[in-house]
Order: structure tokens, then C-alpha cells, then sequence
DNA sequence: TATTGTTATACTCTATAACTATA
DNA sequence: TATAGTTATAGAGTATAACAATA
């Protein structure tokens, strides 16, 4: 009785989390987004009018790496920098109308990602993953939807 | 009724699996290594006496990236490269016993991480979501107890 | 001429530190 | 002097292409 290696959950976590990943990074290819803008869109679109010190606390990653993001998704069009009248120093930063739309785009891909990576399993077995796998989130203190990539 | 947000499990996989292999690579940079050695060395463990070429292409990765970290293995004493007299082009790689003593620790981290991982759940529990996670990597098409990180 | 392993080079991503403009 | 944002710089990691040794 040889039976295959075995490979713990963790194992699988990582490996499946690479996949799941970088599949997810080629289809917000397609809108012309990285993984890390979308983090940092659906953060805009959390809180908008925030200041990118506070965007970049949310997401805990240094302000200095917001700069680039940021300024990839004003040249799209996708958000709007607006100077802060009582302090100049500050931006606010919002969603534009086509951002708005890129959102909506985003949550099609998502959901249609979710699809793809659940297709092996049936409603009940998705239930019951969701639900394991959010208390092991919940439990190693990962904040709902802030993408670890973000953090040193 | 506003309830929180709703994430899939396909971005609950993306997150916990970053999460875990951050957490990974803290435990094995005690032991010297980095993860995608620990991978390389699970490699040679599992088919002893391969070559290079061989063993990149199990990984999935450029056979140039393999030299960096065979390198770096074998300058830690831990694989030894040794000639094929039938063709002397080739090497054939091998665990030396530190090695050997150096994958038992990494199995003894390996189920310290699986244990901190899983700690929100009941044995049963992780059982259920280990069977779930292997039906999904299985349909996904991920090779057994390779990390899709060497892929391109 | 083909193949194994190596080196050289370039590119991407990210972090750290220095700078500016406002306060 | 302190803070928001920016720019400059450097480092890690990886891929592609050119190369040397052997077949």
C-alpha cells in the first residue's frame, strides 16, 4: 500500500492561491488592470474621497508604492485626484464615471473566476468550502478583501 | 440589512494561500532556505539522480533559473552535483546526508505550519477541507506537490 | 548540428531614502 | 517642524538570449 504523497491543506492553500491568482491577473488583463490596481480601485470604491496616506494604511503597503497605482488608474480615466481646498497638501480621491463601469466589469470577472476555480464542486460543497475557509481567514487575522500582496 | 461584503472562496484562496506562503517562508529562512528551494529540494528527494534539465522541466521552470538555486543548495552542503561518465554534459543531482537531515526538518516545519493554518478547525473539519481543496487543485490540473510559482 | 549547463543582460516589482510643497 | 505626496535609487527575483563544453 504505497499510497500518493500527502500533501497538507496548507500546502494546498498556497498552491491553489498561486493559481487562482494568476489566473485572476489574466483576466483583469483584459480590462487592463493588475491585480494590485484592482485592490486599490475596490479600496477607492470602499472609501472614496480618501487621502492615498489613508488608502495606503488601509491596504498597508507604503504610501510611496500608492503613487504608481494611483497614477496607472488616473491615466485610464478610472479615478480622480481632487485637491483638498482647506489643505493643500492632501488629495481626495474618487471614482470617475468609467470607473464606476470598470467596477462593474471587475465584479462579472470575479464572479465568472469564482465559477472557473469552484467548477468541481457542488452548491453545498461551495457553501461548505466559503465557510471553512472564511473562519481560517477570519482566525489568521486577514482583513476581509485586502490581498496580502499589499503588506511587507 | 446590510450585511458585510461578500468575498468568493476563489479570493479567500488567493489571500490565505500569499498568507501562507508568507508565513512559510519565515519558518523555512530559520532552516537557510527559501521556498522555491524547498521546492527544488522535494524535487530531488522524490527522483534522485536527475539531471538538470529533468528537473526543471518537472518544476515547470526555465532550466537557467535552476542553476541559481541548485547553487545555492549545493554551496550549503545540502545536494551534490555529480558528472555522468557516459556523458559528461550532464550532472546527476543528489541529497547529501545534511540533505537528508535538512528535508526532516523541513517536514517537522511543514507540520507546524499546517497546524498554526488550520488551528480554527476541528479535525474533522480540516479533514473535510483538506478532501475539498484536493478536488479542486485536482480539476484545476495542478500537479501534486508542485507550487505553481516556478511556472510561467 | 544538437544538447547540457552556464553566464550576461534586461525587465518587473517593490522598498528605502531623499526631496517639494504645503501646513 | 511636521506632514502629503513625489522622485530617485537600489535591491530581489525572474526571464530571454548568447555562450562554452560535450555529444
Amino acid at each position: 500500500m504505497q499510497g500518493p504523497p500527502a500533501f497538507g491543506s496548507a500546502f494546498l492553500l498556497a498552491q491553489l492561491g498561486a493559481h487562482a491568482t494568476q489566473r485572476f491577473a489574466e483576466r483583469v488583463s483584459d480590462l487592463g488592470l493588475t491585480p494590485p490596481q484592482t485592490g486599490l480601485l475596490r479600496a477607492i470604491a470602499r472609501r472614496p474621497g480618501e487621502s492615498q496616506q489613508v488608502l495606503a494604511a488601509e491596504l498597508g503597503t507604503p504610501p510611496t508604492r500608492l503613487v504608481a497605482l494611483v497614477d496607472g488608474l488616473e491615466q485610464q480615466g478610472l479615478i480622480e485626484r481632487r485637491r483638498n481646498p482647506q489643505d493643500r497638501r492632501l488629495y481626495a480621491v474618487f471614482l470617475s464615471d468609467k470607473g464606476q463601469e470598470t467596477m462593474a466589469a471587475l465584479a462579472k470577472a470575479a464572479a465568472a473566476h469564482e465559477d472557473e476555480m469552484m467548477a468541481a464542486l457542488s452548491t453545498e460543497e461551495r457553501a461548505t468550502l466559503r465557510g471553512l475557509l472564511g473562519r481560517v481567514a477570519a482566525d489568521r487575522d486577514l482583513t476581509p478583501g485586502v490581498h496580502p500582496g499589499y503588506r511587507t
